[in-house]
DNA sequence: GGAAAACGTAACCGATCAGTTACCAATCGC
DNA sequence: GCGATTGGTAACTGATCGGTTACGTTTTCC
C-alpha cells in the first residue's frame, strides 16, 4: 500500500500524530482509540508496509516510531499541484513561514540535546 | 470523502497532476487514461465533492479546473509530522529549497499572464 | 429536424478494506 | 513454574470502492 492511501484512514492518520509525540507502545496506541487491538495491529502493519513507521523490538513490547522519508513523495505532490494552479499568495506565503519556522525549531533541537530519544547520528 | 482520500487513488491524482496545467474536459481528461470515461466523471464527482475540483460549464462541454485549497489541510498534516519527529536535516532543507523555487515561480507565472493550456513540458 | 458529441447517472459486480472475535507465541513478574 | 501482559495472525463479515455497460439528456452542427 502506498504512502497516499496509508494516510487515507482517519486511524492512520491518528496513530501518526501519536507517535510524532514519541516511540508508543501498542497498548497505549490502542488505548486512545475506540477500535479493537488487533485493528490498531492492522493499521501499523499497513503503516510499516509504507515505510512511515518502523518498530523496535523490547522484550514482548515492540516501540514504534515515525519515520518521516515516505512523506517526502506526498508534499512533492502537492506541491507540485499549488506550484502552477490559481492560488492566492497567501497559501505559498503560509507554507513557506512554516517551513521557516520548522527548520528553526528543528535547528533548536538539534543544538539541544535534551529533548527524548532520538540522538541524531 | 475527505481530501485524503480523495488523493489515495493514483487515476485521482493523475487527473489532478493533468488539471495543474490547465482547464480540461472530459474527454480530454478521459482520454489520457485506460479507464472509461464514466468511470473518469465518477472520479471527477469524488474530486468535486472533495473540493479539489471545479467545473465550469460550457454548452455541452464541462470545463474542469483545479482547486489547490482543500490541499492546505494535507500540507499542515505532513508539516506536523515532520516538524517533530527524528529526521535528517536534507529532508527539511529540500522542502525549504521547494517552497523557495515554487514562490519565485508563482510570482513569475503571476506576472506573464499568458499560460494557460497543458503544453508545458 | 436529426445525427453526433459531451457528459452524467443507474445498475451491477468483483475486489479490497476495516472491523470483529478467537487463538497462539513470547516474555515478564511473582 | 505460572498467571498475566503484550502483540501478531487467522477467519469471517458488512461496507465501500472502482470498474464496467447501458441509458438518458442536453447541446452542437449540417
Amino acid at each position: 500500500m502506498d504512502v497516499f492511501a496509508a494516510i487515507a484512514d482517519p486511524v492512520r492518520r491518528e496513530l501518526l500524530v501519536q507517535l510524532s509525540g514519541g516511540p508508543a507502545r501498542v497498548v497505549d496506541l490502542a488505548g486512545e482509540h475506540p477500535v479493537s487491538r488487533p485493528a490498531i495491529s492492522r493499521h501499523l502493519r499497513v503503516l510499516t508496509d509504507a515505510g512511515l513507521v518502523e518498530a523496535d523490538e523490547r522484550g514482548r513490547e515492540r516501540h514504534y516510531r515515525l519515520r518521516t522519508e515516505p512523506l517526502t513523495e506526498v508534499r512533492t505532490f502537492v506541491s507540485h499541484l499549488e506550484r502552477r494552479a490559481p492560488i492566492t499568495e497567501h497559501h505559498l506565503d503560509a507554507l513557506a513561514t512554516e517551513v521557516r519556522r520548522t527548520t528553526r525549531d528543528r535547528r533548536r533541537a538539534a543544538a539541544t540535546p535534551n529533548h527524548h530519544q532520538e540522538n541524531t547520528a
